[in-house]
RNA sequence: CGCGGGGUAGAGCAGCUGGCAGCUCGUCGGGCUCAUAACCCGAAGGUCGUAGGUUCAAGUCCUACCCCCGCAACCA
């Protein structure tokens, strides 16, 4: 019984923003393992969420001028209906600001106090104000804040501490008592070398920097940070430490936590030591997945590929997504999703292989036989070599389907699955119904391939559930069946005598890899277009949008590069009334002679930035692209400071 | 010596505890016509980053080095 139930969390993401298809990938993956076990008849609680708090999310909904729970509330909703799409099968959604959460931290806070796990001091740390965060010795680059490079003070501040380190040696036990508790390998390498070897510090759980949180309840001057906020959500979901906790009595420990390789640490450091310090026992394994790497790139905003998944299923389907996902990327490591490589796997597998299979057995069914499928022409004729090899691959791949499974190598297990389509396409030619077909006298051999197909499409159909949403249905719609259990499969020959299968529209069109790709290719240059300034001029705005930017013709002073920085040059501008220092990314392209009292444009209400640890108060305007870039200059006398209209 | 990941057929990848180098796509040649210009068969194609070492046997273990990619760090 403790054996047929299974918990499985995906981490709950920080919602700064939209989500992209790292995040997707993520959570397909643990939709996917969590519809398989339900599918072998395990007893599936599947937990994904939010993880609202911070420092973060606090200045975002600032600068978007609406209320933190505002903000995220916007993200949520979009987020959810993603998941709808998705067919994300989740049990909960849990999000850090639910009420029964944000209780539950506060009474597990509570327990660690009085357990005496928790002890106030001073945290004594490197402070950064405009980031306005805190940073450990180690973090520090060149004694500098690692996020902008620029000086930090050192602050005391009073707050709650953890005794991370009173755990270190039980964690070092435990791993290695549970060989399997973290996968894969690598990251167990990771965790040993880089921090457990190394010895734990005690972790400082609480801030007063920031108000976006849940309060400490026995010192409402502190909030709760980060690590038992987040990491307590797998437990606080289950109603741990509320009045009504079966579920927590039923599902926990978890059996799967899968998390992105960046917090494995979170997971199995300090997650089990919080664990441990609340007498609870610990999740059965950790499973550190890779990221996914899009057009070869990292995702991210300046690179374009930072798309809404929905884009992807205006030309495909969600169950080729998520076959793709899970086929092409081995669990663990870092993956790439490259469109052309999409519409040509799911073209190939899906549409040439499984799609076409399901059409052309239905095809001859119905042409031969009306669609009746015979199943006591399949008692009555004697198994042929071909059906007998059929079948035996069928019973043996089914088993290393499941073991595959079993071990986190879903991309393996869809291989077992298609091997038994392909095997099936290559049964179909070395029957030749079409020839059986014009033999009166092979019309019981002809119904029995018939069947034998179409009751392989059927199980290969079950084992498809976890990883599709929609086509498992329309194929069993178009097979006339609708005996789809897990157990279904083990025996051949399950379809009933005299069933009628009926043909519908193909489950997997093909996709014009040619015509999709030329209309993404011209999608992405529109947005380019949007993002690339105004000077192309494609997407209008008004007189007002720039009235906000402020132009003025400066003179360039004073250059100098800046050491440790490839492109960067620091510059002094002349603005008239003032002199500003801007960093801008010339050295490619222009020598410091070439620079030196050039007149520019300068963009001069730009929200300053740091780059490479050095101020900017502005842009230089230049034309180009990243071959040829030239500065954007006046035709003429004019005055520094000058406005540009 | 900053941390981490990786270098295996034209492309994209798999190869756990060492045992004749695999998969998918693509290419070339052939076959079939039930099917979604799909399907089936055959072939070509790799000194497994480099150099050493351990071993009867090494992509697989050890050592050194080279190269690439993330983060650290560069959106001006």
């Amino acid at each position: 019984m403790e054996n047929n139930k299974f918990y499985i969390t995906t981490p709950i993401y920080y919602p700064s923003g939209n989500f992209h298809v790292g995040t997707c990938y993520c959570t397909i993956v643990a939709d996917v393992i969590a519809r398989y076990n339900r599918l072998i008849g395990k007893d599936v609680f599947f937990l994904t969420g939010t993880d609202e708090h911070g420092q973060k999310i606090e200045n975002k909904a600032k600068d978007a001028g609406v209320t933190p729970k505002e903000y995220v509330d916007k993200i949520v909703a979009n987020s959810k209906e993603l998941w709808k799409i998705l067919g994300i099968s989740y049990d909960r959604f849990i999000r850090t600001t639910d009420e029964d959460h944000e209780k539950c931290v506060q009474k597990i806070m509570q327990k660690l106090l009085d357990s005496g796990d928790i002890y106030k001091s001073e945290y004594e740390g490197k402070y950064c104000t405009p980031c306005e965060s805190f940073f450990t010795e180690s973090q520090l680059v060149d004694g500098k804040c690692p996020d902008c490079g620029r000086e930090v003070s050192l602050v005391k501040e009073e707050s709650y501490f953890f005794k991370l380190s009173k755990y270190e040696d039980r964690l070092k036990e435990f791993f290695k008592e549970n060989p399997d508790f973290l996968i894969p390998e690598t990251r167990k390498n990771e965790m040993f070398a880089s921090f457990l070897d190394k010895g734990l510090e005690d972790l400082c759980i609480t801030r007063t920097t920031f108000r976006w949180g849940i309060e400490v309840p026995f010192d409402p001057k502190h909030i709760v940070y980060v690590w038992v906020d987040a990491l307590s959500n797998y437990i606080s979901a289950l109603g741990y430490l509320s009045d009504d906790d079966s579920l927590f009595r039923k599902f926990w420990p978890a059996d799967l936590h899968l998390v992105g390789k960046e917090i494995t640490r979170f997971h199995t450091i300090i997650w089990p030591a919080l664990l441990m310090a609340l007498d609870l026992p610990l999740p059965k394994r950790v499973f550190g997945h890779g990221w996914l790497v899009v057009g070869g790139k990292k995702i991210s905003k300046s690179f374009g590929n930072y798309k809404d998944p929905r884009e992807y299923l205006k030309y495909s389907s969600v169950d080729s997504l998520r076959y793709y996902l899970l086929k092409e990327i081995t669990l663990g490591l870092d993956g790439n999703f490259d469109e052309e490589m999409y519409i040509q796997k799911i073209n190939s597998d899906l549409a040439n292989d499984y799609g076409n299979l399901v059409s052309r057995t239905i095809a001859m069914a119905e042409k031969y036989f009306s669609g009746v499928l015979s199943r006591k022409a399949y008692e009555n004729e004697l198994n042929t070599d071909s059906d007998n090899e059929l079948l035996k691959k069928i019973t043996e791949n089914i088993a290393e389907y499941k073991i595959n499974n079993d071990n986190q190598r879903p991309d393996v297990a869809l291989d077992k699955l298609m091997e038994i389509v392909s095997f099936a396409n290559k049964y179909i030619d070395l029957n030749e119904p079409w020839v059986l077909a014009k033999d009166e006298s092979k019309k019981e051999r002809l119904a029995k391939v018939i069947y034998i197909l179409a009751e392989t499409i059927r199980i290969v159909t079950v084992m498809l559930k976890p990883y599709m949403i929609e086509t498992p249905k329309k194929v069993f719609e178009q097979l006339g069946t609708d005996i789809d259990t897990w157990d279904s499969i083990f025996e051949f020959g399950k379809i009933k005598d005299g069933t009628v299968c009926k043909k519908g529209e193909n489950v997997f069109p093909r996709i014009d890899s040619k015509a999709v790709l030329e209309e993404i290719k011209k999608a992405e240059e529109e947005v380019k277009k949007e993002e690339s300034s105004n000077l192309e001029g494609i997407k209008y705005i008004s007189l007002d949008d720039l009235d906000k930017v402020e132009l003025k013709v400066g003179q360039i002073l004073e250059v100098s590069k800046i050491e440790g920085a490839k492109k960067l040059y620091k510059l002094n501008v002349d603005l008239g009334k003032e002199k500003r220092q801007i960093v801008s990314g010339l050295v490619p392209y222009y020598t410091e002679e070439e620079l030196l009292n050039k007149k520019v444009i300068v963009v001069t209400n730009l929200k300053p930035a740091v780059l490479c640890k050095t101020e900017s108060y502005g842009m230089i305007l230049a034309a180009g692209d990243k071959e040829n870039v030239k500065l954007i200059t006046v035709d003429g006398e004019m005055e520094n400071g000058e406005g540009v209209h």
